[in-house]
DNA sequence: AGGATATCGTTGCAATCGCAACGATGTCAA
DNA sequence: TTGACATCGTTGCGATTGCAACGATATCCT
């Protein structure tokens, strides 16, 4: 039998660095404000654009839209985010952060920012590692 | 507010080249065997050992010991893995592939090492990659 | 105009997931 | 020996997930 290492296959590896670094990271502020993974993905691209519809942030975002359906209900209920009709397209919601949702945001961005930092640093480095990983990405298109 | 760009930011990055590659690989060897992925983890790690106990791959693979005990009892009904008690220590059970199992495994195989090969390919090089990678995940224990 | 078709967001449901608790077995110490 | 404790694998159960279908709205074609 041809021999194999899992351990050295550059799928089980990528899960392996993107379920710690995700946990790890959640553990920042799941603690703080009660959000989920979905959640913090939906408000840091809301915090990019002023107002969008779900189905931009499930395009971009890579997420299915039930995830951001899912997930801007929970926020909206928490009072992160506004729902409201487009008024040109009956079918669309747009979505948009709360006073609350920005300041939240606010104190989540700085946490992500000084744990990308921190993870990068321990690796050594970091430009040559985001080269490669948007090369990676690149190839997946 | 600090701008931030959900898809620069590292962990994002990480789930987004995981979920691609994991699912892209999955789809070869789904179709043609019926396996999951925690199945096809426990048996490439099997198709390194003789025989090993659950709790070796729950350690060794990173995986759930729950997640090992559930993918053994499918793989056993399916014919690839065998499952015995411990003749030494009743508490253990013992995982080895079948010879159905070896040939399946030897199946995929050749499989992931093609598409692993193409996805570096396409990424440019390669080495530089999994140097990345290994320090990354070194930086995470 | 109006019916067929497409798109958007939501929801019902089945499958999967992780945790915690369990029974079974083994170990250790008194 | 025997009782307390540890470890192994499994399972029950609640939470999360993804898919597919749905109602509502918009667009297109005749």
């Amino acid at each position: 039998m041809t021999e194999f290492r899992l351990d050295e296959f550059l799928p089980y590896q990528l899960a392996e660095l993107a379920s710690r670094t995700s946990r790890g990271f959640a553990d920042l502020y799941r603690k703080k404000f009660g959000i989920s993974v979905a959640e913090w993905r939906v408000v840091a691209h809301l915090s990019q654009s002023e107002e969008v519809s779900v189905r931009e942030v499930h395009e971009r975002a890579q997420m299915g839209k039930w995830q951001v359906s899912r997930a801007a209900a929970r926020l909206e209920a928490a009072g992160y985010v506004r729902k409201r009709p487009d008024p040109e397209d009956g079918r669309l919601v747009r979505l948009a952060l709360t006073g609350k949702g920005r300041a939240m945001v606010g104190e989540i961005i700085p946490i992500a920012l000084s744990y990308e930092r921190e993870l990068l640093a321990r690796a050594g480095g970091g430009d040559e590692i985001r080269k490669q990983l948007r090369k990676l990405l690149e190839a997946l298109e």
